[in-house]
DNA sequence: GGGATATTCATACGAACGTATGAATCAATC
DNA sequence: GATTGATTCATACGTTCGTATGAATATCCC
């Protein structure tokens, strides 16, 4: 008998979290994951009792990893530029480690439906690990004034966009952000981009 | 008779845009597009010869206009990053005057296809018109070094990324950024953050 | 006004969807 | 080794999908 029968339900999300990530909720069918999983049609009905069910499963074992990461970073040693870089660069780590992640919360956003609780509570998590490394630098003086939850999101929005808009720029622009030199660039880019928009300098208009 | 009876063939593409942005291609199905244009399941068949044919209307008409607006605001007077503020908030404008365009970008990159015509000549369009603009920046030093490329995608990630997680924000945090006043502080806080993420001193005008 | 053309409309087809059902098979206990 | 419960599997149901077809109706030109 083949291994990974050992364990269908677990073979059952991992084929979920693929296809879901890939072709959207209602773009993935119950026949897809299951014969992706070398499983039988009934196996998410009898595992999950239905496709929402499973599909919650899935959110749940992406998402809270990734603020459970970030989280250490955020609150751990170094100035808050500092800490804020480490946050950018372990995004982007973690992104690229779990490519499924900004296809899930791409085709979650796309959707438009309300969000599952997973998504929910992660996108609350991040923003104010970086809400607080932000007010501290406004305390402290290195970081200039502005809405902390905005920064948050404009940060934020460095490396998800980046991660998301890679398909199309390598379509449109003919460049890869995948291949390892190039992704470092970005990477780099990417956290320069971040501090220099938040870092306080000699003047600032208020 | 009714009024819109009038023009199938346009009351087919308004309501394909209206509803591929909210659904997404496969989501948006040519019972729904015919019924809300007051039609026959056969006229999107008829006047387009396939679902796909009418999609490539829909973006045709949708993207290019977004290119051409911010064409002259890029290639306008003031300094590089006077017209790099120029760009972003007409950017934002633009989005908000046609709220499906981010969503109808949304799907496709959620959707994973190969891109349409229309979305790839916009894309690069847009990037080309920016990275035009920091060249010069960088030449005449007011814009720090660094990849055009890369900034130009910084730059855009600001006004899209936070229009697309608008209805994100507003379930998970609670704020509204549709609502003018915060809106205008949205828009206010994406320039800045955009020119500092840009600009090579702290010189900040006006 | 009548004949040609353009458009609308009702209907049909095969395929794919999520789910339900019950039999077949496996695993563990005694 | 039989019994019991957990799991797998084949199959069926009703719905919706994109497209095709041909008749019905509207529009236009002479």
């Amino acid at each position: 008998m083949s291994p990974e029968r050992a364990n269908t339900r677990e073979a059952l999300v991992e084929a979920g979290r693929t296809l879901f990530a890939r072709h959207g909720y209602d773009g993935a069918s119950i026949r897809a994951i299951t014969r992706r999983a070398h499983s039988n049609l009934g196996a998410v009905t009898y595992h999950f009792g239905s496709k929402k069910a499973l599909y919650g499963t899935v959110l749940d074992g992406v998402f809270d990893p990734l603020r459970q990461r970030l989280e250490p970073v955020a609150s751990g040693p170094g100035s808050p530029l500092e800490r804020m870089d480490g946050v950018v660069r372990t995004f982007f780590s973690h992104l690229a480690e779990n490519p499924d992640i900004p296809q899930l919360l791409l085709q979650q956003i796309a959707a438009g439906r309300r969000a599952p609780t997973a998504v929910v509570r992660t996108m609350r998590g991040i923003l104010g690990l970086l809400s607080t490394i932000i007010v501290e630098g406004q305390q402290d003086g290195s970081i200039r004034p502005g809405d902390p939850l905005l920064m948050s999101l404009s940060v934020i929005a460095q490396p998800v966009h980046l991660t998301l808009v890679r398909p199309l720029a390598r379509q449109a622009l003919g460049i890869d952000l995948d291949e390892p030199s190039q992704r470092a660039d970005l990477v780099e880019h990417a956290v320069r981009f971040a501090r220099a928009g938040l870092s306080a300098t000699e003047s600032n208009p208020s």
